[in-house]
DNA sequence: CTTTTTTCTTGACATAGATCAGCCTTTTTA
DNA sequence: TAAAAAGGCTGATCTATGTCAAGAAAAAAG
C-alpha cells in the first residue's frame, strides 16, 4: 500500500468533473490527437480526473506497482530515478499535455518516482482499461507508440548533453528546450517560469548547483537572459541558440551576403 | 535513395532461408516471447531475412526513412545520434535477440544509425507489416511496448551514470551489463569478447580514450579483469559489482553472523 | 511582521579527467 | 610478408567543474 501519499487518494471521480477530452484544450498536444471523435469518447470514458495535487506530492514512487499512466493537464512535474546508492537523477521535467510513466510498461512496477513541482491536475489512465483500449483502436496504439518512441529519442537526446556538452552549453539547451516546450503550449517563449529550484535543474544537467547558479549570472552579464528569482525571460535567442550548438537559424533572407 | 551501403540491399529473400521463430534459438528472448505458435507464425511471415552483413556497414543512418525494424541473429550493432555539430554519441551497443530502430517510430525517420560492429545478420521487420500485426495479434503489441519502455528504462539509466558516476565506476557498469547480458544468452558471464573498440566504450561512456584505456589497465593491476586484445575476463565479479555501486549482493548463506 | 528555514549566489581552492605527444601493437592492405 | 594504417597504451600537463565555506535573498512558519 505504500504512504498514503500517492496520488490515487486525489483521483476519486472517474466522471462528473466536467472535463472531456474533446473540450480539453491540450486535446491537440495529448493523446486524443489524430484519434477521431468516436475514439476520443473512448478514451475519455476511461479517464480519471482528480483534484489538484500539491507542490511535493508523488503522483508515484519507483517501485510502487505499475498501475496507470498520468497525463498532466495544468502544472508541472519531474519525474527521476533513485540509485541503490541513494543518489538521485532526475531524468525529465514534464509540462502540461504530457504523459508521464510509461516506462513502467517494461515490468510491473515503476522504475521512477514522479513528484509534483507546482499545483498539478492529472488525467489518470488506468493500465489495464488503456491497454485494452490499445487493442480495441489502432489509433490510440500508434500514438502511445510514437509517445514511447519520442522519449526514447529524447532521453537519448540527453545522454549526448551529458556526456559530450559542457556546463554552458548544457544550461542554454535546457532553456532552450524549455522555451520551445512552453511556445508548443501557447506560452511565450521568451519568457517563462522555472518551476524546478536550482538544485533540480544542476541535478538534471548533470552539474553542482554551483556551477548553474554562476552559469545563470553570467548568462545574464552577457545579456543572453534576464531572471527575477524563477522568473525568466529570453534577451538573445540567437545567440543562446548558437550557444547550445544548434545549427544556427539564421534567418533565410538576412543569408545574401 | 541515400547510399547504397543500406541493408536492404542485403536482404533479398523474404524466405526459404530455412530459418523461422519457431526454430530460432533466440525466440525465448526475442519478440516471439509470449507468443503463441499462431502468432508466431503469423510474424514469421512477415520477417524478412538476409545475408551476413559486414563489418562497418550501416543498418540505416540517421534520417533515413524509418521503414523497418531489425532483431539481430547474430553478431552485434552500435547506434549512435549525430549532432548537427558533427560529435557523434554512442547511445547503446545490442547484442543477439535485441531489437534496433524502435526509437524511429515517432517520426518518420529514424533519429540515430545503426553500424555493424561484427558480421552481423539480422531480421528485418519491414514497419508496415509489423504495424499491421500489431493490431492483430495483441500479445506482440504489448511485446513490442514492453521493449520499448525497457528502452526507455535502459536510457535512463545511462543517463545516471553519465551525470553522477566516476570513470571507474562507468567501467565498471559496462563490463558488467555486458556480462549479465551475454550471460542471458547462454555465454560465459566471465570470459567474453568485446566487439567494440577502446573509442566506441570511451564514447559510450562519455569519457576520453586515454581515461578508459588507463582504468583497463588499472583494472588488470588490481586484478578485477583479465584482457587479451578484446578478450577478457572478469575475476573479482564482486569487486567490480561493488565498485560499479551494485547493491552488494553478498551471499544470503554467508549473512548469518 | 519576525523568525526560521530553505534556496541561491559568490569566492577560494582542489581534482578528476581532458588534452597533447609519443610510442607500441595489431590489423589491414597491397 | 612488408608497408601502411588503425587502434591501444602511457606520461606530462592543463582546465573545467566540483567541493567547501560563508553570506544574501527568498520562502515558509509562527
Amino acid at each position: 500500500m505504500a504512504d498514503s501519499k500517492n496520488v490515487v487518494d486525489f483521483i476519486s471521480t472517474s466522471k462528473g468533473t466536467g472535463t472531456h477530452c474533446s473540450t480539453c484544450s491540450l486535446s491537440s498536444l495529448c493523446l486524443p490527437i489524430s484519434l477521431n471523435n468516436e475514439d476520443m469518447d473512448a478514451l475519455d470514458e476511461v479517464i480519471k480526473r482528480g483534484r489538484p495535487i500539491q507542490k511535493g506530492e508523488m503522483l508515484f514512487k519507483q517501485g510502487d506497482k505499475f498501475h496507470a499512466v498520468y497525463a498532466i493537464r495544468t502544472g508541472a512535474v519531474k519525474s527521476f530515478t533513485v540509485a541503490p546508492s541513494g543518489e538521485e537523477q532526475i531524468t525529465g521535467f514534464h509540462l502540461a499535455s504530457e504523459l508521464v510513466g510509461l516506462s513502467g510498461y517494461s515490468e510491473d512496477v515503476y522504475p521512477l518516482s514522479a513528484k509534483v513541482l507546482e499545483t498539478t491536475t492529472v488525467c489518470e489512465l488506468p493500465l489495464d482499461r488503456l491497454d485494452q483500449l490499445c487493442d480495441d483502436l489502432p489509433g490510440l496504439r500508434k500514438q502511445i507508440m510514437r509517445n514511447m518512441s519520442g522519449e526514447i529519442r529524447q532521453d537519448q537526446q540527453m545522454m549526448l548533453q551529458l556526456s559530450k556538452r559542457s556546463a554552458d552549453e548544457r544550461l542554454a539547451y535546457f532553456l532552450l528546450d524549455l522555451s520551445q516546450r512552453f511556445e508548443r503550449r501557447g506560452f511565450s517563449a521568451k519568457s517563462f517560469r522555472l518551476s524546478m529550484s536550482r538544485v533540480d535543474i544542476s541535478n538534471y544537467l548533470g552539474l553542482a548547483v554551483e556551477t548553474v547558479s554562476r552559469i545563470f549570472t553570467r548568462f545574464q552579464k552577457q545579456e543572453l537572459i534576464a531572471t527575477e528569482g524563477k522568473e525568466i525571460s529570453i534577451l538573445n535567442m540567437d545567440e543562446l541558440n548558437a550557444l547550445a550548438g544548434n545549427p544556427a537559424l539564421e534567418k533565410p533572407c538576412e543569408t545574401h551576403s
